[in-house]
DNA sequence: ATGATATGCAATCATTTACTTGCAAATATA
DNA sequence: TATATTTGCAAGTAAATGATTGCATATCAT
């Protein structure tokens, strides 16, 4: 269980997506967040793991417990990545619509203007 | 080698990420696209196979050739995931931003108000 | 028709993953 | 201090992943 660690790697795990989503808005302890799954306690442990790793979750010692913190700024390496085809296809969306707006202006004029 | 098949699982593979920036511009044939990386053909031809089963390929047979083209808008639920947490990180790093620009002004207002 | 090219399919294999159960250690609480 | 709570670590397992090699098939060029 040593191999690839990164954010796309974490994130393609949806037990640790939602554990992302369950920790976003304030930290939670590590029962409190096994409590909310069907799975073990290692399991999610070991999911906090993987998180710890790649720099998505801090965890604060606080007494016997352990509070995990989201460090949702790690996800912005995902962002970037997914932005610039975002970008790529809404602008083709765009130009897209633009052409089939001049094509109901002008039908034809394509298939004439050769002619 | 059957399971879950989703978008996000499928962009957590470095080699296939690379395979998507390869196409997303034009399409590209099967052995192109194999052509540019250290692995077998086989291997390739795998990762074509996980990208077209979630979506993001689409393949048009071309004689003998299959040409594959990306289909950037299956991005969305990874974009929509990820931006909400990115609106959430940046809206908190303004928020830190205008309290330390607070502090700057009247360093010693919150320590001295209540006392 | 013949050979080269493009690609798929099947069998196989080493690793990694996602889990489980059991046990140990540290910290609260009665 | 005795006991309950919170959590980590270790060993074990079934299934998925990423890759390889060998063989088959369709299409294109000569």
């Amino acid at each position: 269980m040593e191999a690839r660690r990164d954010v796309f790697q974490a994130i393609a795990d949806p037990t640790r997506r939602a554990i992302i989503g369950m920790i976003a808005e304030q930290p939670v302890n590590v029962n409190a967040i096994a409590a909310q799954f069907e799975v073990s306690r290692q399991a999610i442990s070991l999911h906090l793991k993987i998180l710890t790793e790649c720099g998505l979750l801090s965890i604060k010692q606080q007494g016997r417990e352990r509070l995990c913190e989201a460090r949702l700024d790690k996800l912005n390496e995902v962002h970037e990545w997914v932005q610039q085809y975002h970008q790529l296809w809404t602008s083709r969306l765009k130009a897209l619509k633009g052409f089939l707006e001049e094509e109901a202006k002008q039908p034809t004029i394509h298939k004439k203007s050769k002619k």
